[in-house]
DNA sequence: TTGAAAGCGCTAACAA
DNA sequence: TTGTTAGCGCTTTCAA
């Protein structure tokens, strides 16, 4: 133990060569555990930097060596469960890597999202997942033109720049739309997120309702929300619905909390679910573990997501070649306990 | 439109500085709206960046500029949505800056912090803001070394080694005991994570315990969990809980997810809430508002933390002097449905 | 196994 | 208003 007087000016690898009488050379092959070098001359350059309380500089290391350790993580929003969900997928991914992610929000707007890919790519991170299959020209412009791994993540649907995992979300929707019918539901409603710039959302629907028309159905009434809370929401908008729409008997939501607000609201007013009424969610989220009854969704592994994007940036960023992969994860439907009236 | 040919290797200044005529120095004035450029070369220049797609190197300039406009946030888990509650509060008030956060997360473990805390240092942000007050004494010698702003966040019992932006957890179990005795409720069981790191937990489970004790009373049962759905897990240690100790007439949870999972189940179990039993949380999340019935709580203020601990960071990354500044913010008891037996 | 020199791409400081 | 020079702190490359 020494003690050490705080340095003003942050310490070099200058200081701990002096310190330890090796030179700076030495000291930096150390430091990143490369070349050969003495177990002595190791041992004296670790002491000195311990005791100096040595912080490398990575920025310098970054330009001088023109490699840098950050994967750029570009989602809209962190107040909807589901992307902190993708996050931790793929820092768990990168855990055993020397990777780190770097974490941007757009908060779903088009031009916020070329602001912070603009302000990560000049950091010349490893590469790039990116929430979305659709993104402005600039946007797809930068991504190209930064040569590095980009993973759009989340959506299968459209052109990818580069490599892309997600799900379906148009198939999604269709998904959800046979099993409605199958069982028997005719008069349906959908409610929904207020949200022209959510694509996934759009895709969703766009699929659903091409399955209600082949056959020969339409959504009935839909309610659209926008802020608050979506369990508060997916109540009132179910209220506002089902005194609007009583012939209603299955309600489709966008996302698993508007839906167990829904489904909250339905138990109180004793529905008979899913014989009299029948209800959908989308996602799949831990939540619906908890309610008193299981709230039909779609499970789009969010998590699972995050760690396979993440394993493409790490197996490129370790010099792996690649480019354009394609991976399509099968949502699964969870039928629960408000979608089937038949007993199979 | 040029039809530039995509290029290999990054572009830089010198290819600005090239295609426009302008010198290096010039070219990096413009780009950073930075001392008087006249008019018509400012166009030049821009016009050059535009059409090569030119994207800084951010790291050169902090390199050569000793300032890197990056905050670094350490939060200990994205799982649990109070920290994303947080870090919108940061983005929040860093929107109208140059800042950009960036996240470190440790799951709890203090290895893991000390790990990232190093990683995100060896990138000389200008502001570190971490989770929590108690660190490894290596830790707080990194934080201090840094010579940066160090805003500590969530809780203010004990010694920051900067500044401090929280609440006092110690104070919040207090105030929440004295509410459930005022209630006159005397067989109180708590139920909380299982997590002997959750520091802020400890000490509000300790405040809470030691109101009781000075009314001559403790916690007469006690269950934790750790791992999955937070409401199923509530649900279902409330059902063992009520089970072993039938006369109970107060349920404490460590989190409002817990709690909501308990109140679904008493509910269901036609517990006349809060005249035979009552409950309370802790945090006051959205989430709760959409509940049959509001489960008493106390609101911490997340995303407002965020804003602060930005806020304090901003205004000394931008040349205010500043240092131990100390922010404690009230915890707000919500009585909720839950709680107050006895009419004002 | 170790060291010396050169330079990564930018910006501070000064000169013109 | 614009340009020149000299680094920022590290790593690459090459020599010893």
């Amino acid at each position: 133990m020494s003690d050490t007087i705080p340095p003003r000016r942050p310490l070099t690898l200058r200081d701990v060569s002096e310190a330890s009488g090796v030179s700076e050379m030495t000291v930096s092959r150390v430091l990143r555990n490369r070349g050969d070098v003495s177990a002595s001359t190791r041992q004296k350059v670790l002491n000195a930097a311990r005791d100096l309380g040595y912080v490398p500089n990575k920025i310098a290391g970054a330009l001088a060596s023109s490699r840098v350790n950050l994967v750029a993580v570009i989602i809209p929003s962190l107040s909807n469960m589901v992307f902190p969900e993708v996050l931790a997928g793929v820092a768990e991914a990168l855990e055993g890597t020397d990777l780190q992610p770097v974490v941007g929000v757009t908060s779903y707007r088009p031009e916020k999202e070329e602001k912070v890919l603009y302000e990560m790519l000049s950091w010349r991170p490893s590469g790039v997942i990116v929430a979305g299959i659709e993104h402005s020209e600039t946007a797809r412009q930068m991504l190209r033109a930064a040569d590095i791994p980009v993973v759009e993540i989340m959506d299968v649907d459209g052109e990818p720049v580069d490599a892309v995992v997600g799900i379906s979300h148009r198939k999604a929707g269709r998904r959800m739309a046979e099993a409605i019918l199958k069982q028997g539901f005719e008069q349906i409603g959908f409610l929904g997120t207020q949200m022209p710039l959510d694509h996934r959302a759009r895709k969703r629907f766009e699929g659903f309702t091409e399955t209600l028309a082949k056959a020969g159905l339409e959504v009935i009434d839909q309610e659209f929300y926008s802020g608050g809370s979506a369990l508060l929401k997916g109540r009132e908008m179910t209220q506002a619905m089902l005194d609007r729409s009583p012939d209603i008997d299955f309600l489709y939501y966008s996302n698993d909390l508007i839906g167990a607000g829904g489904l909250l609201y339905c138990m109180e007013q004793g529905y008979d679910i899913p014989g009299r009424l029948g209800l959908a969610g989308f996602n799949g989220v831990e939540l619906l573990q908890g309610l008193p009854r299981q709230l039909a969704t779609m499970d789009t592994e969010r998590k699972q997501i995050g760690r396979e994007a993440a394993g493409i940036v790490a197996a490129r960023a370790g010099g792996a070649v690649g480019g354009g992969e394609r991976v399509e994860l099968e949502p699964k439907i969870s039928i629960g306990d408000t979608l089937r009236r038949y007993k199979p």
